[in-house]
DNA sequence: GAAATTAGTTAACATTGTTTACTGTTAACA
DNA sequence: TGTTAACAGTAAACAATGTTAACTAATTTC
């Protein structure tokens, strides 16, 4: 697969490049995969608000995918400007905005969770099951080795070219 | 190690965000550790420069690390500014730029290999060889899966906070 | 020798995380 | 009860980086 030179190479490499280089790829093919819906970034926002079981704060949402609030703000406004969720005070406790997902948001989610999934599949494909569990676990393993160094912040930022 | 729940949908979520969150955490973390060095980004290219045998130049440096040329000037521009590279027009053609570490970069070329092999050993603490070799290989087998998909683009930035 | 290609640069733009400061709301507690 | 602290969310200014497009200069093609 990668030649003795290509994988010396590879191994002296920070680990984050090879995953940052997986992440680009993945997401710009998420995104591509994704365009016929009309969105094309924050499917992983998307997908948590589906799954919340409870009250579905912005708070919570950046708790849950480590998002800086103000990012979330951001992310907020794109979801809303792609009639995508809407956000209501809640009566409550009148500091938090309720995030919901819109009747439109309701209709594609299926597909979100379709298009995340296959292209997860594809990303897998020629692992076994067995070997796609290990990677799993190796990402489980290595996030928490390394959640909790000190560390100076660093973006992802995932943008799409018009 | 992960509960049932968050299992669940962490299988839920694009496997590229779970990459990502990796990424941004490992590239905090190295950032942070090679700040005594005066230079907190951009470690594989300098490593690249290291490894290169033929004449480097950025074109060479953008193919090998999938960076944009116009990234990879960004790049130079910031080695140049923090005296760790030279820039030197190609008297054979005299439309590169053949890039050479400076003595500064040398005397701390090994600090930055050990720093990285130190960061990724932390990184897969608790992971037997064994699965460290799957890990690398999986990461290889998801690349090449991906790679060749249709894409949006998509930026991986990596900043440092002052 | 004209046209195409290549290496590198610059500028303008888009995106996103950070910090800081701010509004409004709720909780704590003296 | 009233003051203070904490919290949710927003806004503005900034930094960093990939993109596109336009450009210069040098080289290759034929």
């Amino acid at each position: 697969m990668l030649s003795e030179k290509e994988k010396i190479f590879n191994r002296s490499m920070p680990l984050g490049k090879l995953l940052g280089d997986l992440t680009k790829n993945y997401f710009g093919a998420l995104s591509k995969s994704m365009e016929q819906h009309g969105i094309d970034r924050h499917f992983s926002t998307l997908v948590a608000i589906d799954h919340a079981e409870q009250k579905c704060t912005q708070q919570y949402l950046s708790d849950l995918l480590n998002f800086d609030k103000v990012t979330m703000v951001r992310i907020m406004d794109y979801l809303v400007d792609k009639k995508m969720i809407t956000r209501t005070v809640n009566p409550a406790d009148r500091r938090e905005h309720l995030v919901q997902l819109t009747p439109l948001a309701k209709k594609i989610i299926p597909q979100i969770h379709k298009g995340i999934k296959e292209m997860n599949a594809l990303a897998f494909k020629g692992l076994s099951k067995q070997n796609q569990e290990l990677f799993y676990t190796g990402m489980a393993i290595i996030q928490k080795n390394i959640e909790n160094l000190p560390v100076n912040r660093v973006d992802i930022n995932l943008k799409k070219t018009k």
